[in-house]
DNA sequence: ATGAAAGCGCTAACAC
DNA sequence: GTGTTAGCGCTTTCAT
C-alpha cells in the first residue's frame, strides 16, 4: 500500500486539494468545521507531508552567506575550505552558499558588507567577527528584514543573533585547566603561562575566564601568570617566550589559547623542555606535529566542518520554520591526545570498502 | 536569472528532454556525439540537478532496518531512542526506518530475522551483533540481494558489510590507557584492574587490546591485571570487586570496558577509595553521576545519535549511489571529563533564543 | 469558503 | 537513437 498523499486526504475528507493545502499550511479562509474534517482525515490515514515535493512546488530556494575575517592563517583557510565543502553538498538542494572575507578589525567595512546583504536577497548570514556597537546595530537591522543571523565560532552575546554555532569557550578553558592540572601532577614547577592572541577577542576572553575558574577551584597550588599577548603570531612567541622561561624556572605548564603554536613548539623543542605540559587549541598540521612529537600534551578542538554544516542546517530550518535537532547541532568540545588523533579522510566513494 | 533546468539543457543542445535524461543518468541508447553535445550544454550553463525533483519523479522511497540486541540496559534503550529520533527526522523524506530487537546470543534467531528481510523489500540493514559464521553467511546473502548491510557500533571485520558505523575501539582502549596512565601519575599503586562484559564481544576485545598496547608502550611500570569478566552486570561487580581490592592493595586504577558501572561506583564510594583512578565508557545517568561525584575520572563516549543518523545517511547514499562525506560520518571518540560534560538538549524550536 | 487546473524539475513509458 | 507525453506530491493562481 503506497504512502498516503494529499489526494487521499481530499477524497477521505470530501474536499478539494486546495482546501487540504490551506489546512496543511494553516492559511485562512476555511471553516472551522472543514478544518476539523481535514485534520481527522490526516490523522486517520497517517499522512506525512513530502517536504521535497512541497519545496519543489513552492520553487523555494535559499541563499546563505558566511562572513568571515580576512587573513591567511591555517585556521581561516580551513574554515573557508569546509564552508566550500558544505556548499557543494547542498547545491543540489537549491541552496546557494557564498563566503565573503571582510577586514574584521574594521567595523565599518563589516557593517557596509552586512548592509549590502540587507538590500540584496539573502535568507541567512553567519558572521564571525568581534562584537562592536556598529555590528550589533547592523545585526538588529538584518533581523528586522527577516534575515537569519548566526554568530559563527565567536559568540556575540549582546547582539540579537538567532543562534551561536561553536563550542562553549568558557567550558573549553575549564577543560584545558583540568587537563593541565592533572597532567602536571606533583611537579615542583607550579606556574602556568597563558598565551593568547586577540583577534577573535571574545573566544579568547572566554577561554581564559574558564581556565582561571577551574585552576582556582581544582588546583589552588598552581599559579596562573599574566597573559602573554602574542597576536596569534609565532614570531612574537618565538621572540618573547625564551626570556620568560629563563626568568621563571617555575613555569611547568603553558596554555596556548590561540594561534602561533609553531612558536611555542620550536622554543620548547629547542630548549629540550619536555617537562613543560602544553595544552593548545585546534588541530592543524602544526599542532598535530606538536602532539605527535610530545611537545603538546593535549589539544582542544572543534570540528569546523561540523560547524559549517550546522550553520547551513540552522539557517535552512529557520527559513522553513522547522524545528532543529539540538543534539545534532551541538558543536562538540573535543579533547585530542596522541591516542585518539583522527585519521585524515575526505570524500569517499562507494568502492572504498567492498 | 533562475537556475537552469533540464529544459535549458535540451534547448541549448537541440535535443529532447528524454535524451537529456538519458545522458544525465548515463543510460544507453545515445550516440557519442549527442552525449558530447549535451554534456557541453550542461557545463556551459552550469546545470546542477535538483535531486529532490528527481527522486519525486522516480517515486523513490527507502526502507531501512536496524537490528539490535534484546535487553533492557540503559545503553540499548538509549540506542533505540536515538534510532527513533532519526526515524522521525527522515520520515518526511520518504525514508522508512524500523527497529527490530533480536536475541543477539542466538545466532539462529538473528539469521532467521535477516533472511526474512532478504525476502521482503528492504534497502538497507544496520546490525549490531557478535560475529558468528552464521551471521557472516547471512550478510553475504543479503548483499547478493543488493541490500546494504552496515555493522553498527560493534565491527564485523570478517563479514562482507558495506561499512562500520562506530568508534575505533582499539583507539578507544589506547586512549583509556593514556588517560589512566597520566592521571595515575607517580602514585605508589601500580596495578590496573580491567573489568569487561562480553555481550558485544568484539568491541570489548578491541578495547582491551588497545589498552594493553599503550600501557606497555607508555607506562611500562604499570601492570595490567587479568580481565574481570562481569557480563556488564553491576551485581557481579558489586560482589567480586571488594575482594579483589582487599586482596591487592596495589590496585590504583580501574578500566571499566563495558556496562555495570554502578557496581564500580558503589564499591569505590563505599570504601572511600577516591585514590583509585577510574576510566569508563558511555555517558549514562550512572556514569555521569560517577563523573560529577569524582569517582570516575574520565569517560570515553561515542555519540549514539550521531551513529544512528550516520547509519541512515550511509544507507541512503548507497541506495542512491551517491558519495559520502567521510568527515561527517566519522563517529568521534570523545573524552568527557567533568569540565566538558555536555548539557542535555532535545528538539529545540524557533522560540528558544530570540 | 471552496474547487479546477496548471505547473515546479525531473523521469519513464511508449511511440516513431 | 530520439522525441512526446503523462505523471511524481504538492502549491498556487483564478474561478465560482
Amino acid at each position: 500500500m503506497p504512502r498516503p498523499t494529499v489526494h487521499d486526504i481530499a477524497s477521505k475528507a470530501g474536499v478539494s486539494l486546495a482546501t487540504v493545502d490551506r489546512v496543511l499550511n494553516s492559511r485562512p479562509g476555511v471553516r472551522a468545521k472543514t478544518i476539523d474534517k481535514v485534520n481527522a482525515a490526516i490523522s486517520e490515514i497517517g499522512y506525512v507531508r513530502d517536504v521535497a515535493a512541497a519545496n519543489l512546488a513552492r520553487q523555494r530556494d535559499y541563499r546563505f552567506v558566511f562572513v568571515i575575517p580576512k587573513g591567511e592563517s591555517w585556521f581561516l583557510r580551513q574554515l573557508e575550505n569546509v564552508i566550500d565543502e558544505a556548499r557543494h553538498r547542498v547545491i543540489s538542494q537549491r541552496i546557494q552558499v557564498e563566503t565573503v572575507r571582510v577586514d574584521a578589525d574594521n567595523p565599518h567595512a563589516l557593517v557596509a558588507m552586512l548592509d549590502h546583504f540587507g538590500y540584496h536577497r539573502v535568507d541567512g548570514i553567519a558572521v564571525m567577527a568581534p562584537e562592536t556597537p556598529q555590528l550589533r546595530d547592523a545585526i538588529t537591522h538584518l533581523r528586522q528584514e527577516g534575515i537569519t543571523v548566526l554568530a559563527l565560532l565567536s559568540d556575540l552575546p549582546n547582539s540579537a543573533v538567532d543562534d551561536f554555532v561553536g563550542i562553549d569557550n568558557v567550558a573549553a578553558g575549564r577543560t584545558a585547566a583540568a587537563l593541565i592540572g592533572r597532567f602536571m601532577g606533583e611537579t615542583s614547577a607550579r606556574d602556568i603561562l597563558v598565551i593568547a592572541g586577540s583577534m577573535l577577542a571574545r573566544d579568547h576572553i572566554d577561554r581564559r575566564l574558564g581556565f582561571d575558574q577551574t585552576i582556582q577551584a581544582m588546583f589552588p597550588k598552581l599559579r596562573v601568570l599574566p597573559t602573554l599577548e602574542a597576536w596569534n603570531d609565532a614570531n612574537v612567541i618565538a621572540k618573547r617566550l625564551p626570556a620568560l622561561l629563563a626568568a621563571n624556572r617555575q613555569i611547568g605548564g603553558i596554555y596556548s589559547v590561540g594561534g602561533g603554536n609553531s612558536g611555542v613548539i620550536d622554543v620548547l623543542a629547542k630548549q629540550g623542555r619536555g617537562d613543560v605540559t602544553v595544552i593548545a587549541h585546534d588541530l592543524t598540521p602544526i599542532t598535530q606535529h606538536g602532539l605527535l612529537s610530545g611537545v603538546i600534551d593535549a589539544l582542544i578542538v572543534q570540528d569546523l566542518g561540523h560547524a559549517a554544516r550546522s550553520a547551513v542546517r540552522l539557517m535552512r530550518a529557520r527559513r522553513d520554520r522547522e524545528p532543529v535537532l539540538q543534539a545534532q547541532e551541538r558543536i562538540r568540545l573535543e579533547i585530542i591526545i596522541k591516542e585518539n588523533l583522527p585519521e585524515e579522510g575526505g570524500q569517499i566513494h562507494l568502492e572504498e570498502r567492498q
